[in-house]
DNA sequence: GTGAAAGCGCTAACAT
DNA sequence: ATGTTAGCGCTTTCAC
């Protein structure tokens, strides 16, 4: 409380006050015991009367921490367009999920995020130099990308790293995902259930393994119940792309009585345009969406969608990675969580 | 491309491949001139050889500069609810679009935001810390909360911050914002033009300076036009609360001909009920939002509303932050965006 | 134009 | 239980 000091207070200000050795102050600081009381007592005195805070620079220089991870939200940005494709990851609700996750569990821990974009190969080098530079301790990867080179790289230079879905190709890198077909079965069993005989889907792009996971797995379970032949539009997991996906279906097949879309944005957009045909739902079609995002709850009617528990996934995301962090070892492992069915009014 | 080091490469690693000292290659590093060229590309190819990447904890320690900055969203969360506090700001659409401004300055400058989230004491104190520390070297606030003391704490610790948005309170810190009476102004002058009458106005929390402004702006157009009077319902920005004063809008003036909403999530919650009690819009009821978000787009009738260029905003927040950084004692400086409307069909 | 050397603030042996 | 000391990897005078 003295003049203003034009650098902050280090170690050293606050041992000097104190009348003993920075080391000593760096075990108060760090919580190790061995240390007296009544010492400990006079070190947490000094840190106050200086305004003492730890550089952390300075720490992580020895300790080889930086106590931050890096969540990579990484996809194709087309060539000339690279702040659309960040626009439309960090607008959707998924994301926002994912974060949330996330945080919750890292908040806690005292360890930080830093948001970046891949989506160019300049993007994608700025990331890997980032880690290996130290500047965060890991990775946790939200691909929205079939061919992404991002997760054989990160394995590569061998930096802690969790993936949010399974990877298009087998490597040897840790993941949480959904049962995808499970899910998949839950809507093809409400849509049957509901009493539908014409059943379509919207699906995501196909060369997402968790898109095509979902389509496979409605196949199967139709197929089960009896129907073979299930029509299909391939969408983009956007709600323009739903649209777009069933006018074509519409089109093509308009004695359409259920549909299953692959998320709820692509679900919300042929919900309305279902409803600009003059289709009611679900009385006329029944409508299962995917994610349980939301919109979801935005539509009317409320759509009925199978829940992705995102925020739990995105946190044993944060647990997985924190622990390869801590004992770089680690073999690589998968957790993958059930998905719900959440009914509402759409089917 | 020998035997897998266990340790990254240093400075001194690549001196030596490259037979010259720490001090050039760090001149080649960093751009420095005055390094004669055949030697600047035996480094460059000592540099290759290794997979050197600079440190950036030691970098830091000496240049006193992260390379980082923290963005942060701060509100009230309620006691015991931490995490939905967090899910519900990162999940609303105008995070993402903040987001994506600021990345898109900060990217090609090498600069990456840590995400935080304010929403208790213990937050803020942490936020704080990391400032302290020298984990960002600024900070970007997105304050929802009216009487959030965080920007008089940033301010009292000298730390260099830009604010979105006004303070509740005048202090010296540099800001950006909207002029939202102006776009309450362009939202009254469509709801009259389309020959409204009866107008009421969803307000958004009546403790936020934006609302004041959006609700000031808006009555003060609508007595220019000759209606002295008009009814409001406050909201909480969320389609949820927008669907509550709607509700109540309609029970205590059922003759209402136009609403104005002071976000689009309230805008898309009224139109709702809206709906939901027969109304047409745009022709017994004509609507206006505020933002121009993502919901704006999905509606339907797609939604008239006053657009906020929030990304346009984030990314002067990011250059008003880093001309701060890089020169500590300038002057808090205030950049103020014009609202436009976006015309479409629901008035 | 290049190298030698000091030191940023901290932690972790190692002494005591 | 506490202090001393040696770096962590980098930038930056200051000599040459």
């Amino acid at each position: 409380m003295s003049r203003p000091p034009t650098t902050p207070p280090t170690l050293e200000d606050v041992a000097r006050v104190a009348g003993v050795s920075r080391a000593t102050v760096s075990r108060v600081v760090n919580g190790t015991r061995n240390v007296d009381v009544k010492i400990q007592e006079l070190v947490r005195a000094a840190i106050d009367e200086t305004g003492y805070a730890p550089n952390r620079a300075a720490r992580s220089l020895v300790t080889k921490r930086a106590g931050t991870i890096a969540l990579v939200m990484s996809g194709a940005g087309d060539p000339g367009e690279e702040d659309a494709f960040a626009a439309r990851v960090l607008a959707d609700p998924f994301f926002g999920r994912v974060a949330g996750g996330v945080l919750g569990f890292l908040r806690p821990r005292g360890v930080h995020p830093v948001l970046m974009i891949a989506d160019t190969e300049r993007a994608r080098e700025d990331v890997l130099a980032f880690l290996r530079q130290g500047s965060a301790d890991g990775a946790l990867l939200v691909s929205t990308h079939a061919e992404d080179p991002l997760p054989v790289r990160l394995v590569e230079s061998k930096i802690p790293a969790v993936l949010f879905a399974r990877p298009a190709r087998p490597i040897p890198i840790s993941y949480v995902d959904l049962d995808h077909q499970a899910g998949a079965r839950l809507a093809a069993d409400r849509l049957v259930e509901s009493g539908c005989t014409q059943v379509a889907t919207v699906a995501g792009p196909l060369d997402v393994p968790a898109s095509q996971d979902r389509l496979t797995g409605f196949r199967d379970a139709m197929a089960r119940h009896g129907f073979p032949y299930v029509p299909i539009a391939e969408g983009g997991f956007t709600s323009a792309s739903g649209e777009a996906a069933m006018e074509r279906l519409l089109a093509e097949h308009p004695d359409i009585d259920g549909v299953f879309a692959a998320n709820d944005l692509m679900a919300q957009g042929a919900l309305l345009v279902l409803q600009k045909h003059g289709r009611r739902v679900p009385d006329d079609v029944a409508l299962v969406g995917f994610d349980d995002s939301s919109p979801a709850l935005v539509c009317r009617p409320r759509l009925t969608t199978v829940r992705q528990p995102v925020e739990d996934m995105a946190a044993e995301m944060a647990r997985l990675l924190m622990a390869h962090v801590e004992e770089p070892g680690l073999r690589p492992k998968s957790v993958i969580f059930e998905p719900t069915l959440m009914v509402r009014e759409s089917a």
